[in-house]
DNA sequence: ATTAAACAAGACTAATATATCTTATATTAT
DNA sequence: ATAATATAAGATATATTAGTCTTGTTTAAT
């Protein structure tokens, strides 16, 4: 819906980093491990967001891989833009017919724009450590049942 | 991002059918043609539409197909329904963390919720008629620049 | 009746997204 | 130095979606 599946392991496994950060590298294997995600795909996915600077890797024993930068300004839209590209440059969306603006919207274009921006405005403005956070808070409700 | 390819061949063929209405059959290649979608492709989803009452179809020399009920009466959610099925029981959204629910959301809950629920307000309440109406409006706008 | 023109249906192909396999390279403990 | 263990990288495999091809069936004009 939002992105590809790709980039919503990468959004899980750089989640999983803020919440248990530590000094020593974490290896993609004990990712992979805690959320289900095939272990080689994740590697692959954590290559490009390397690539991009959002993480950093330590090779060897030993190694696994760190935030590049405090969580605090990592958002989310870096995430998907890194591992499925920056979206197209004339959108279409909704409906489909020609090309879209304001003056000669498509049909669905005065409910569908506002959602759009709601969406971009929700993929800007969360940041890893907030969702970090909110796992963790999640997991301790779950805990006390 | 809202449905399927398939699903927005049928929404346009079916918009082109309100807008052209006429006691006629239509042909499948006269949509295609206007739209430039595959004809094939389209013939084999005005199928499915036929199958689910969403389209009449009348087949030999002069054949084509009709509107099944009044415009005004059918919303764009059975339209997707119909072609890509309806959605999952337990719809994994954003980030895909475990299931969720009001009280163990997932982290992006609180902004994805509001936005998934205009998304389905917007896909129950929009009707053919009014798409049709709308794309007319915009061919006259364009037409005079 | 014959034929042309339309939809119907299912097999097949192509493109894309998702996932796995294999080999290379870097790093550290011994 | 050697072996173990990690990421790096690209080739290969599988699944899903999109699109094509072939053949069949229905209908109406001739
Ligand atoms: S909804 Fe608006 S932005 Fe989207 S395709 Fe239609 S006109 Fe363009
Ligand atoms: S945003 Fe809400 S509804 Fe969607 S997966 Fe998260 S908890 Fe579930």
């Amino acid at each position: 819906m939002l992105y590809s599946k790709s980039a919503e392991y990468g959004i899980q496994a750089m989640i999983y980093l803020t919440e248990y950060r530590s000094d020593e590298p974490t290896m993609v294997s004990t990712i992979s491990d805690a959320y289900d995600i095939p272990h080689q795909y994740l590697a692959k996915i954590v290559q490009t967001l390397v690539k991009h600077r959002l993480l950093k890797a330590k090779r060897g024993r030993n190694g696994g891989i760190f935030l590049g930068r405090n969580p605090k300004d990592i958002y989310l839209h870096e995430i998907v833009y890194a591992i499925d590209g920056p979206p197209p440059e004339n959108e279409k969306c909704a409906i489909g017919l020609d090309l879209c603006s304001d003056e000669t919207p498509c049909p669905l274009h005065h409910t569908w724009k506002p959602i759009k921006g709601a969406i971009r405005e929700m993929l800007s403005s969360e940041n890893l450590l907030e969702l970090a956070k909110r796992v963790t808070e999640k997991r301790r409700i779950m805990n006390k049942k």
